[in-house]
DNA sequence: GCCGTTTTCGGCCCGACTGTTTTCAGTCG
């Protein structure tokens, strides 16, 4: 998207005007990118409806920002931009990756040793050359050592899907020394980010005995804490907190609160960055001083023991962690508020409900041993019911897949037959409980599908992914999903824009284009809950439910433990404002599958 | 450079920590 593109330039036009003097110039560069990712609108669309006026209608954009847009968008460059790079050719972005790095610093690394890159960053610290810079010495240079070492080895940031399982683990762990009253995890991991840089984990102790007890309880935590298994590096260890690094990598850090200030301290520590700011300022607006302490009118304190108080002092509603990313939740949250006294206002929309983490009631993207798998159809279907569900979806891949053992049309009415069989079975024995036959057939290259329709229509429902050749050119792969959503058979697109996280960029696709199609067609589309996909992404999944495209989470589990991947779908949607009338697959089992057997028809 | 229910000029979120200093700038979250 272009204007992710203009927003990281902005960013950079940001971070080289800080090495000059004029701070607030390069805030106002960081606040219009900040703008700019939050939009659900291309800038080029905007620009091409409303011109330049359009574009200052954008907060934090006036009438520089807007031309340098325009400038973007007609020469692909920014001249601003070339002239700081010239001024000083540094690869800043990378440079400040480095923690304990920032613009000033790389400014004097550059002005005395010319270092324009990591590799001369590394060469000159191994070499002794910082210590002896003004302003730095042997700490830093050593810093700037192990900061290098940790990027190369954790090549940035985690997935949620490789840190969270360890992140309960701990905190099961903590919870066996029964010092801590309460416990929670906070940062990006509770905003539930499908990438994660570092973890932070909040507790209480009690404080109804005396001090010296709430102190004991709190230091036996910590000292459980810093000697967990796997730990490879302690710091900052004190009587309140503590940082471990762990062997897999990644940092966790330990705090101990007191009861009055925690729900301030988890609010100031679940962030964003972007949605405390915002935050902090309408506490001004109101008179009131908003910190990690709580919330204040002059000295006293009028909110911070729970974050509920202190959204409710704001006058706002409760934001979910999964929203609080200043993309207008914060907005939406303040407007029902004031819309209330006076209901004659057109409507109070509100922050939608948004789904819960127990409101799924089925999975409808398994793939079972016909696929080569581990398990059985029915080891499958009990795992399904020992987690509480109504129904599972068989959806096996189909023959153009031969590495996954696809099936034809033949092993497809085979594998009814042991469908049916199942059902039968269980249900005789009293399980609320079905089996639906789908498939997840192959979108080939032309958008036709790898079954023929008269197999097809025998199913229960049809899954259609693309699999192959993914490096088409935008209008030709556009063409090809289209058609295949026009096939009144296929009833859901499989991860619909076949990204793998750190691994594979999404394919070229007019998104708007495909929701419009789905829309006529009454094609749902799946946020395919796998951690390495998450595909559909928050901001796509916002853009269906505005254009009332319905979705599925599914877990495209190729064994049964993966449908406890379940879980990180249910927090992309979450993150992408989805409610329960949005997701087919919270629905009861009658209504899923009417809509399924009906949506093609009357769409 | 942006913005405006005290402002078209004068403000821009807040506090802790670190390493360098000898009172504080830079970085982080």
């Amino acid at each position: 998207m272009i204007n992710r593109e203009i927003a990281k330039i902005f960013y950079e036009i940001s971070q080289r005007l800080e090495t000059e003097e004029t701070s607030f110039k390069s805030q106002a560069y960081q606040k219009a990118a900040l703008s700019l990712e939050a939009l659900s609108e291309d800038v080029k669309d905007t620009y091409k409806r409303q011109g330049i006026n359009g574009l200052k209608e954008i907060p934090n954009i006036g009438e520089s920002m807007a031309e340098k847009i325009v400038e973007y968008l007609k020469t692909g460059k920014i001249k601003e931009n070339q002239r700081l790079k010239k001024k000083m050719p540094v690869n800043i972005e990378e440079l400040i990756s480095v923690e304990g790095i920032g613009p000033k610093m790389v400014r004097d690394l550059y002005r005395h040793l010319k270092i324009k890159n990591l590799i001369d960053l590394e060469k000159a610290a191994k070499a002794g050359k910082i210590r002896s810079l003004p302003n730095f010495g042997l700490k830093t240079e050593q810093n700037i050592l192990q900061s290098i070492e940790f990027l190369k080895r954790s090549k940035g940031r985690f997935l949620l899907g490789e840190i969270l399982p360890k992140v309960y683990e701990i905190i099961d762990a903590l919870k066996k020394v029964k010092k801590a009253k309460q416990i929670f995890e906070a940062g990006s991991i509770r905003r539930r980010k499908e990438t994660i840089g570092d973890v932070d984990i909040l507790i209480t102790v009690d404080e109804t005995k005396n001090p010296a007890f709430a102190k004991a309880s709190a230091d036996k935590m910590i000292d459980y804490f810093v000697s967990l298994p796997g730990v490879v590096k302690i710091w900052g260890k004190g009587s309140t907190k503590a940082s471990i690094r762990l062997k897999e990598g990644f940092d966790v850090d330990l705090r101990v609160l007191p009861e009055k200030q925690f729900g301030s301290a988890l609010q100031y520590f679940t962030g964003s960055k972007e949605h405390n700011i915002i935050l902090r300022k309408i506490a001004m607006n109101q008179g009131l001083k908003l910190n990690e302490y709580g919330l204040f009118r002059g000295k006293k304190m009028i909110a911070g023991r729970n974050e509920k108080e202190i959204y409710a002092a704001l006058k706002m509603d409760y934001i979910e962690p999964e929203l609080r990313e200043n993309k207008g939740e914060i907005e939406v949250a303040l407007r029902q508020i004031q819309n209330k006294p006076n209901q004659t206002h057109d409507k109070p929309n509100g922050l939608p409900k948004i789904i819960g983490y127990s409101d799924i009631l089925g999975d409808l993207h398994i793939h079972s041993n016909y696929n080569g798998g581990e398990n059985s159809i029915l080891e499958i279907a009990e795992a399904a019911i020992n987690i509480g569900y109504q129904y599972i979806g068989i959806a096996d891949h189909t023959k153009f897949l031969r590495i996954e053992h696809g099936l034809d049309e033949k092993q497809l009415t085979i594998q009814r037959e042991e469908i049916d069989k199942i059902n039968k079975k269980l249900q005789a024995s009293g399980f609320k409980f079905y089996i639906l036959q789908g498939c997840e057939a192959n979108i080939m290259p032309d958008g036709s599908i790898d079954i023929k329709d008269e197999a097809l229509s025998r199913l229960d429902y049809v899954i259609a992914g693309v699999h192959h050749q993914m490096k088409m050119p935008k209008e030709k792969m556009t063409k090809r999903i289209i058609k295949a959503i026009n096939n009144p058979n296929v009833d859901i697109i499989s991860h619909p824009t076949g990204r793998i996280l750190k691994r594979r960029d999404e394919y070229e696709v007019d998104f708007n284009e495909i929701l419009k199609a789905t829309k006529k067609t009454g094609t749902i589309l799946e946020i395919n809950a796998n951690p390495y996909r998450l595909d559909l992404n928050d901001s796509y999944i916002k853009k269906a439910k505005e254009f009332g495209v319905k979705m599925v989470i599914n877990t495209d589990a190729h064994r049964k433990e993966q449908l406890n991947f379940m879980k990180y779908g249910i927090s992309q949607a979450r993150r992408g404002w989805a409610e329960r009338k949005d997701i087919i697959n919270c629905w009861p089992a009658e209504e899923m599958k009417n809509f399924l057997k009906d949506s093609k028809s009357r769409a």
